[in-house]
DNA sequence: CGAATCCGTTAGTCGCACTAACAGTATGAC
DNA sequence: GTCATACTGTTAGTGCGACTAACGGATTCG
């Protein structure tokens, strides 16, 4: 019953074995199971490090395309610019990236990775491919690449079409932000 | 307390189109995106008829299998047993299923589909139909059934592995359905 | 009988995606 | 130079999905 500790997700039982092939074989089910139980990995990975995975992902977009005010760093990441702000106070908190304001546009905060954060991004590095091998782990190498390619294509696409539409009609009744 | 119009993810602008390649390509993450947009997609499509996804998954379960309990259509679908009952309510509230008590076991209730549910769950295939078409649209028959192959084999060994961890641990006896 | 288990149900947690609004700053049009 | 517009960081809050905990009642089994 009382597990010691708190698995987020620990007694499996709860997977679909009965469900009929209708609903088991649809592509949108079997994205949104699969994503899922990725996500575990990833999560479980990252919390043995106490992170999450927007730690992983602001600092490896740090990391990658250099210091970035918050909306930057938002739209690279694909955070909400209103979760960004709890995303870098913890970095922050942690000593794993600076925020100061950025002198030519005051409206701004910098945010850089410091040493720690780097050093702390290579530990992640290690558990989130792990996390990737575990997952992709009945796959051999073409496969993987065929599927990774095969989703690519797929957010290809997406954000394709949902570019072009957020351009066609760009705000209906603006005057918010 | 209620939209006339809910824009759940209407005007774009952020999907990552500036993410460094380590996360943009990681499966996991190109998962996690692809199952948003499909569920967006499914949504959307299941919303215009007044129903989630949920329904949809009980109503599936009991066509295809039969008259259930509220726990074994839980197991049916993936959902959770906790949530089962507002999806039952709900349901029923509509006149798609009927609960009624199980004479033989005065534990459970039995959940039966209605004629109108059946009509209902047609309407609700065509649009789950058109979503998935519309998420793969990118992809050729060939490609689609690749994609297919591979989820569901990723699937499989996820859920083997998970059973085969719920065998190990204090689980007594599961033998059930 | 009693213990263990299952059933439906209620309540609540946590994380994620997303909207709304606001104050401060910058920018462009006029 | 002013004024509308747009962007930045921030706070607050919504809705949903996954999941845990615990209950009272029914059942089954040792």
């Amino acid at each position: 019953m009382k597990n010691d500790e708190t698995p987020r997700h620990a007694p499996g039982a709860m997977t679909d074995h009965a469900a009929p092939p209708r609903i088991r074989g649809l592509p949108s089910r079997l994205l949104a199971v699969n994503a899922l139980h990725a996500d575990h990995l990833v999560n479980d990975g990252l919390a043995a490090e106490g992170a999450r995975k927007w730690h992983f992902a602001a600092l490896t977009a740090l990391t990658a395309g250099g210091p970035a005010s918050q909306s930057d760093l938002s739209r690279r990441t694909g955070i909400y610019r209103s979760d960004m702000v709890a995303v870098v106070n913890e970095l922050a908190e942690r000593g794993l990236v600076e925020r100061t304001p950025d002198p030519a546009d005051r409206r701004r905060n910098v945010i850089t990775v410091t040493t720690e954060g780097r050093a702390h991004l290579r530990r992640l590095d290690t558990v989130v491919d792990a996390a990737q091998d575990a997952l992709l782990a009945p796959l051999d190498a073409d496969d993987r690449a065929r599927l990774t390619d095969l989703l690519t294509r797929l957010l290809d696409h997406h954000e394709r079409t949902t570019a072009s539409a957020a351009a066609d009609h760009p705000a209906p009744d603006a005057a918010d932000d």
